[in-house]
DNA sequence: CGGCATCCAGCCGGATACTG
DNA sequence: CAGTATCCGGCTGGATGCCG
């Protein structure tokens, strides 16, 4: 199961990555704001508020959140099922970190796409 | 070159993750933490500083982040050549985001990772 | 020294189909 | 409704070797 006991330099080891990673897929920091904004979701209305994602990879990012305890997950025994997602506290001492982070891709965006089409015009002209 | 010019979702456009995956990789926010607090580093000190990245990748990861303008790459004209690479001020800017993150993840690192074992081993079990 | 070329394994995410 | 099962393509990251 884990194999990567070997690797153990101070860089491999280095939780904070480790934690920091689990939510540098591509859906997590989504899920997360849309959760902050609705407090609690259901699976279905995930579906259809990120219309670009499949079940599965919903479902599976949803799994490792809650693995983390970033949201929570309650399923109510009914006909049809229905299972509700909300942030837990970990989750919503996160969001200020994500709006600043998106806060900041927005002030940049500009000129960060701005350079990175000139270089890469530099670097086929070249 | 670009052939998701399709898919272009709310979502699949949202040029904040546009901006944010290019540092979402997996050393890109260790290398901008190395430049910050050395100032100016060569590329072998990069290397040697992190043992368990391959020259390979740590070229490309350079070269993305150069690309956005995070880092800057001065050639010295000399042989042996040498190449040094700091921080601009858009990457300087995002120091103190990453800083956050970082604080954050010590913080709830011991929680989350109890919590994820405990998750983990229930599911096995259930 | 600072890369790039090549090759390759593993994982991530997507499409589709099926189920309790 | 809320997933799981299966399959699969593509990208990321790693190992190695070469080159100016």
């Amino acid at each position: 199961m884990q194999k990567k006991e070997e690797k153990n330099s101070i860089i491999e080891i280095c939780p904070v990555r480790n934690v920091i990673a689990r939510f540098g897929n591509k859906w997590a920091f989504l899920i997360i704001l849309i959760l902050n904004e609705n407090k609690i979701v259901r699976f279905s209305e995930l579906c259809r508020m990120i219309p670009d994602i499949s079940s599965r990879v919903l479902s599976g990012t949803l799994r490792t959140l809650e693995a983390d305890n970033l949201i929570s997950r309650k399923v109510y025994p009914v006909v049809p099922p229905k299972v509700e997602y909300q942030l837990t506290e970990i989750g919503l001492s996160l969001v200020p970190l994500i709006n600043m982070l998106t806060e900041w891709a927005q002030t940049n965006m500009k000129k960060i796409i701005a350079h990175r089409e000139q270089f890469e015009t530099n670097s086929n002209a070249e």
